[in-house]
DNA sequence: ATCGCTCTAGAGGGATCGTTCTAGTAGCCT
DNA sequence: AGGCTACTAGAACGATCCCTCTAGAGCGAT
């Protein structure tokens, strides 16, 4: 195997970061392989080339790197706070923010494909259930290490990534980021008041 | 006008229900016309007949219709317990007993849809709100029924919703009722907290 | 009985879908 | 230099998309 140049490795992350930024406003089945290679500037053969499954595999590979990088955005919107509870607080006017910033078209990455294969698509299914469960243990692990019991930190992680996705829907809809706000103050209130009791 | 026959309204109800059918499983983008009519045995000529908008009419329809039921349903799970507070309790596990019951398959009727066209059809975006505005003016005032101020009632019935819609993204991801679970314990013990200070 | 209106019926069109295929280019190896 | 591999390039295919169109069935009114 020669030494890849770096226009393959180009292609293939023009690829990935085309599929997933059109992911994030229209969905899965919306966004057709036209657009994917019109937006990225890369023919068709070539997309079959790095991804010999096709859509399909274009798309778990768009989920996994969006999801990551996602969820490294959120680990460090909390960590740059003084402490988790400050941190899981200030998410979420930080979320709503972002949201209404891009008028009210970039939320998560993974929800509106999620929805969609649910029950359509068994392997992309899996990959959205993969990343969810990735920000859910880095999440649930950052609770324990603030002295929360396992079981506890990860019902509080679990509660977490509900509140955010649904206050994303439903702000998403509404173009208004009212829910977000709301559901954002009662789970951390909750984080708070657990958080109190170990300390 | 000649009094309609009823062979009509068959048809009208057969796509709409056919189409929220469609949606629920699949969302807006993968149901193509030609699956709502053969789901509903009704030609193509009758759809647009019924509806000259065409298919983004039916789905206006078919999400104004599907929200109305869905949040009939909803409110009686919560309604046949005996207090509000309970009810709102065990409509979580209700939610995610019926979820599992149907496979992980028959969650929300609109939130699919309204991710997919919340940046890309201002029409059917604009009627997915107002389905989630009628549930969530349909709780509020239970709650403020229940002796709750307005404001703290709103917030509530937004954070009930968020808490709702992203448990069942969660767990239809997942393929488990965990997250539902977890988030409906958490928002049931705020809202029994609120409603204990005023009783 | 004939007209007029509503609705059914489905063939067909133009566009786009995801994918396959053949050709050609670029760079490393021997 | 010649050959091999990785990759680019885009034309073309069959399927499916949403919609339009014509034809006729059913029924009440005059």
């Amino acid at each position: 195997m020669p030494a890849p140049p770096t226009a393959t490795a180009n292609t293939r992350d023009r690829l990935v970061a085309t599929t997933a930024a059109l992911f994030l406003h229209q969905g899965f089945t919306a966004t057709g392989v036209g657009a994917i290679t019109a937006g990225s500037g890369v023919p068709t053969g070539s997309l079959y080339h790095h991804f010999p499954g096709g859509k399909d595999e274009l798309a778990a590979e768009a989920l996994r790197v969006a999801g990551a990088g996602y969820g490294l955005l959120v680990g460090a919107v909390i960590d740059e706070a003084p402490d988790l509870a400050t941190g899981i607080r200030e998410s979420f006017p930080a979320a709503a923010a972002m949201l209404e910033a891009s008028g009210y078209a970039d939320a998560c990455p993974i929800a509106t494909v999620a929805l969609e294969v649910a029950s359509t698509n068994e392997p992309l299914r899996r990959v959205t259930h993969e990343v969810f469960e990735s920000w859910a243990t880095a999440l649930s692990s950052r609770l324990e290490g603030a002295g929360l019991a396992v079981d506890r930190s990860r019902e509080l992680a679990l509660t977490y990534l509900a509140a955010l996705e649904g206050g994303f829907l439903l702000c998403r809809a509404a173009r208004s980021p009212e829910a977000m706000l709301a559901v954002g103050a009662l789970v951390a209130d909750a984080v708070d008041a657990a958080l109190a009791e170990v300390r």
